[in-house]
DNA sequence: AACATGACCAACCGCGGCAGT
DNA sequence: CACTGCCGCGGTTGGTCATGT
């Protein structure tokens, strides 16, 4: 049982809580009203040592789930709305299992919250509904078998064939232009991606906030997700502007997201060259999900509408 | 009424990243 | 540069409650 303090077995528990005398378990109205009290009066952080000041018998990690999960006054009570729903579904789609990034663009709403949701209500709803919740794609690639799925009211997924046919132009194309020395913005079409592939053409280049190394222009880059256009070398250039796909075939940018959330990129690791874009360096190699969590490229209003035209 | 099963979700655990030294 | 400790994240567990048999 695990609320009992295991004195038995597991060798590699965390120093916190193996301690002696650490209390476990369901917190106590008094005890959340002591952490409560001590973060309003003090701040969040230090919660190593947070217990010990408080005069809580808790370790620092149960304490800091406990306030940040339930204590918190910006955590939202009751039922996910159905936009908060649609949201999730979304996010979801391009993010994956990253609940904390997906519950930053969810007021009031935990990354535990989140998850719970998913695994116990919208996982099992995808799956009745013939999709997987992993990749949002159908369970079975047959087509006859993989109509379009509408998962609530409020979104459609299309389906994804095995092969899709060739779509017509579509007017959602989305480009971006150099909004300030760390943002991009939306601005309008300028080309479908689809034109410049279908007449043979080599893309004129690959897409610079993807694939900037310090390197770039990378024709050869196989993670060509849009193309730059209007872009003679590696410059900065006020004005240049990208096409950023139109959201409308086989999950392009989810799937783009996906490989990058998955180290499947090549060498050397896509990194903003602070020359060539002048956007804050991610250290980690993780780009997309620190841009998107720095703003960097799909600040939250942007995010949200670009998901949108999904 | 008693028991079995399933749903829900708060809380725990291990791990990786990162800042500080 | 290497080491250490803390923080935050995602996966998992298991207690509680609701529903079914």
């Amino acid at each position: 049982m695990r609320f009992l303090s295991s004195t038995s077995g597991s060798v590699n528990k965390t120093p916190c809580c193996s301690k002696v005398g650490i209390k476990r378990g369901p917190w106590t109205p008094e005890e959340d009203e002591v952490l409560s009290n001590y973060v309003k009066r003090e701040g969040e952080g230090r919660w190593r040592t947070l217990p010990k000041r408080a005069g809580l018998q808790r370790c620092g990690k149960s304490c800091r789930l406990r306030w940040m999960n339930y204590l918190r006054p910006s955590v939202k009570r009751g039922h996910i709305a159905p936009d908060e729903e649609d949201l999730i579904l979304r996010l979801h789609r391009l993010l994956g299992n990253r609940w904390s990034l997906i519950a930053g663009r969810i007021p009031g709403r935990t990354d535990n919250e989140i998850k719970n949701y998913w695994n116990t209500h919208l996982s099992k709803k995808l799956i009745s509904q013939g999709i997987d919740p992993r990749n949002h794609k159908p369970l079975n690639p047959s087509p006859a078998a993989s109509p379009i799925g509408a998962v609530n009211n409020n979104i459609n997924f299309v389906a994804v064939p095995a092969q899709p046919p060739p779509l017509p132009p579509h007017p959602n194309a989305l480009t971006l232009e150099k909004a300030s020395a760390n943002q991009y913005q939306p601005i309008s079409i300028v080309q479908d991606v689809r034109s410049v592939m279908d007449d043979g053409n080599q893309p004129p280049l690959s897409l610079p906030v993807v694939a900037g190394n310090g390197n770039w222009p990378q024709s050869s880059n196989p993670m060509v997700m849009g193309y730059q256009v209007n872009a003679t070398s590696q410059d900065n250039n006020a004005g240049q502007s990208y096409l950023v796909d139109n959201f409308n075939n086989e999950d392009t940018l989810s799937s783009f997201l996906a490989t990058l959330m998955n180290d499947n990129f090549p060498s050397p690791y896509p990194r903003w060259s602070g020359g060539a874009a002048n956007v804050p360096l991610a250290s980690t190699i993780s780009p997309t999900v620190d841009f998107i969590s720095q703003g960097a490229i799909w600040d939250a209003d942007l995010m949200k509408s670009a998901l949108e035209t999904l």
